[in-house]
DNA sequence: CAGTGAGCGAGCTTCCGCTTGACTT
């Protein structure tokens, strides 16, 4: 038995501080929250002052008492969670649990994981912070209400299963709006003229490249400056030389290390954590979901000695950054090195290429700024007003640039980066040769993960641990996708002037090819509109921003939490009530045309299972026919004749044996059914020209696999297997799965062997009842 | 894994934020 019981939330953690720390303290995890609202119905007694009803989390429960049993036998025990909102509320929620006392227990906290802090800590013990815990409570019951109030609303007025939230819905709404002011843009041209010189430096001849300041409007405008440049004169009218710096980024949060492990190493955001977590789990950085751009002084010193080391001590220079995100709660540190001199770490490539980026972005941070110096080189046309300019860089002293440069999303600038060759005030340069290139203006990019993450943390939607759970909901609530998707060609005009004659060019770029960007569904559409109509207080860009200044009064002890929600549940209640009452379910539907068969009108809309084409109207006597749109396909885009082609399925495309074989469109993907058996086609084969030789030929296939499958049959039950599976074999019985008991071999199990497995345990969870989870 | 889309009605879905393994057919 141990005097001291310290709890922290994370188990690396608490083996880490277990070390600091002597034989008289026990380092345990609560592996974070431990109560929470009860899941049934909303979990808040709003007739009753918004009463929370917090229960012990059903996969909590084995772990709660057994820190209840520890901390029955200890003297005394240490709530260690973070210090922030969340961590305050664990300890409350761990006291309740766990039935400690008031007396029994203590608060400590701490920002940084290192002896002098734990034992810093451990000297000033205080109690729970019940201001911070109310206001915990209040963000917990107002996300709670948001969500299970509007939700079910969706459910009512466009499909089942939808969800809302104050976090999710604002994501999907960037995304949708973005897609429209895309939609919507309107590309303008003008020429921009660049001119090839070249200067004498010494005996030497050397390229000068320089843009004109001025872009021409039309292809006239254009053609005719440049026919001014034949034979004229060229001559630097003016250099100025002007000191710049640049100083390094800051150390990773989890933001921005995704930000750049997306830029940089094209790793997904979910990717990017998972890495991170076991270079965390395994020692070698420091907690990967922080806000925080603090860096502790044994880090910091740490740096200090490595730079010196291996670049020398005028490369040094040891910062403090303070954060400027909104709601940012800093309780960690900015991510780092665990040992700042360790370059790099063995594992797998992953592993190794997000540890580098953290070192060198943890380190660049801590060195010297680079000097630099800039030239600006103006050249005067003799026989028109305006001016060439060149532009140079030189690097006086790299600096932290010897190391680590941070990446942009837009283009790479233009060429501000060059070396220009010396050139002094009159010098006079030849001209090789002038383009014209017709340059049109670019629509805002659409987003990649790492990009909205950025932007839901400039909004402060959202938190560390949650941005990379909240890109996987909206994708897999279908509101959102992240694909690829081809670009198309556009024309431009090029004129370029050499050896005094002007030619004319027609030329073609590839424009807006995406690669993993983020698109929005129609349902997400759908569901964007009935929210920004219905609901634009919930979906301002403001409203988390609004509230949290609330949670900050709680926090302060200035407002008292449930009248808060108070204020905000009675209007937010009534819009719900009048919303359910006043609007009819939107399907989005929209009329593409008429059959020409038939004269039926064929509609667009979407159906309890998604986007669905419509023949014929909704009341008439007869029945209208319906079908699925396509994958890839979408409301907004798909025609008249592809919505036609929809309707050709089912077919039957011949018969076997007396049999027809038809090839159908379900819900996932095109079919074939015969013997009412299943066969899907494949991507290359169209449902709608499919042979009956290729249907064979699947069917075959499909069948041979199914056999490869089948480790054993029984002839006593047909609807009994054992099976081969992805993870090895399994008993297969009316459709339910049941494992093979250890130490048993597959093959030569009996058949009252396997009559007693599937009797007497329990078949493993299917994937619907996992994928409800 | 599967073929749906009227309407009836039961029973289900759903939020955000804090943490990791267990488990998958």
């Amino acid at each position: 038995m141990t005097k001291n019981l310290v709890i922290v939330e994370s188990p690396a953690k608490a083996k880490t501080i277990e070390g600091f720390l002597g034989k008289e303290y026990q380092v345990k995890s609560c592996f974070g929250h431990v109560m929470d609202l009860a899941k049934k119905d909303l979990g808040v007694d709003i007739d009753n002052g918004f009463l929370p009803k917090y229960v012990i989390s059903p996969d909590k429960k084995k772990l709660v008492s057994e820190l209840k049993k520890l901390a029955n036998e200890a003297e005394t025990v240490w709530l260690a969670s973070d210090e922030d909102r969340e961590g305050e509320a664990i300890a409350a929620h761990l006291m309740e649990a766990l039935n400690i006392s008031e007396s029994k227990s203590r608060r400590i906290v701490f920002h940084e994981i290192t002896k002098p802090a734990i034992l810093e800590a451990i000297e000033h013990p205080r109690s729970i912070d019940r201001d911070l815990v109310n206001a915990q409570q209040a963000r917990r019951v107002l996300d709670r209400l948001v969500g299970f109030e509007l939700s079910p609303l969706l459910w009512k007025k466009i499909k089942p299963s939808l969800s809302a939230g104050r976090v999710q819905s604002v994501a999907v709404r960037l995304i949708v709006e973005r897609e429209s002011e895309i939609k919507n843009f309107q590309s303008t041209s003008a020429f921009r003229i660049v001119g090839d010189f070249i200067v004498k430096n010494g005996d030497k001849l050397v390229p000068v490249q320089a843009e004109l300041n001025k872009r021409f409007h039309t292809l006239d405008e254009a053609e005719d400056f440049l026919k001014k440049c034949i034979g004229a004169e060229f001559v630097v009218e003016d250099i100025e030389t002007k000191p710049a710096k640049k100083s390094p980024a800051p150390p990773f949060t989890t933001s921005t290390l995704q930000q750049e492990a997306s830029r940089k190493l094209g790793f997904s955001v979910a990717n990017t954590m998972r890495v991170a977590q076991d270079l965390y789990e395994s020692g070698k950085i420091t907690y990967m979901r922080t806000d925080s751009l603090n860096l502790s002084n044994l880090a910091i010193g740490m740096a200090k000695q490595e730079i010196t080391d291996s670049f020398g001590p005028e490369y040094v220079k040891t910062r403090k950054y303070t954060t400027k995100s909104k709601g940012a709660q800093e309780a960690h540190e900015a991510i780092r090195p665990t040992y700042m001199n360790v370059q790099t770490v063995e594992g797998d490539k992953s592993h190794k290429r997000l540890y580098e980026l953290i070192w060198k972005r943890a380190i660049a941070s801590q060195m010297a700024d680079a000097v630099l110096e800039k030239t600006t080189v103006t050249i005067g046309v003799s026989s028109a007003k305006e001016n060439f300019v060149a532009r140079g860089e030189l690097i006086k002293f790299d600096g932290f640039l010897k190391l680590y440069m941070e990446s942009t999303d837009e283009e790479q600038s233009n060429g501000d980066e060059r070396i220009l060759p010396p050139m002094k005030k009159g010098d006079s340069l030849v001209m090789k040769q002038i383009e014209a290139q017709q340059k049109f203006t670019q629509p805002p990019p659409r987003y990649t993960e790492a990009m909205l993450v950025k932007k839901m943390e400039e909004l402060g939607i959202g938190r560390p641990s949650t941005y990379a759970p909240t890109i996987s909901t909206i994708q897999r609530r279908d509101y959102v996708v992240k694909e690829d998707r081809p670009g198309i060609n556009r024309v431009f005009q090029l004129l370029t002037l050499k050896d005094g004659k002007i030619t004319t060019d027609e030329k073609s770029e590839k424009i807006g090819s995406e690669k993993s960007k983020l698109f929005p569904t129609d349902i997400g559409t759908l569901v964007n509109q009935f929210l920004t109509d219905h609901f634009m207080n919930i979906m301002d860009y403001n409203f988390t921003a609004t509230v949290e200044e609330g949670f900050d009064e709680i926090a302060e002890g200035k407002l008292v939490w449930n009248a808060m929600i108070k204020e905000f549940y009675n209007p937010f209640h009534a819009q719900i009530s009048n919303t359910l009452e006043g609007t009819k379910k939107v399907s989005g539907e929209k009329l593409l045309g008429t059959d020409p068969k038939s004269g039926l009108n064929i509609f667009v809309k979407i159906g309890r299972y998604g986007p669905m084409v419509q023949m014929g109207d909704s009341d008439l006597e007869n029945k209208p026919r319906f079908a699925a749109l396509k994958k890839g396909q979408s409301m907004d885009s798909i025609t008249l004749e592809e919505a036609l082609d929809l309707f050709k399925l089912p077919r039957v495309i011949g018969s076997i044996e007396n049999e027809d074989v038809v090839v159908a469109a379900g819900r996932f993907g095109p079919y074939i059914k015969f013997q009412s058996q299943f066969f899907s086609l494949m991507k290359s084969d169209d449902p709608l020209t499919v042979t009956l030789e290729r249907a064979s030929e699947i069917m075959a296939e499909k069948r041979k696999l199914d056999s490869e499958k089948t480790v054993r049959e029984f002839p006593e039950d047909k609807g009994l297997k054992i099976l081969k599976g992805k993870y090895g074999p399994y008993i297969s019985f009316n459709k339910l799965n049941f494992k093979i008991p250890k130490g048993k071999v597959a093959e030569e199990l009996t058949y009252e062997e396997c009559k007693v497995i599937v009797t007497d345990t329990k078949p493993t969870k299917s994937s619907k009842s996992r994928k409800s989870k």
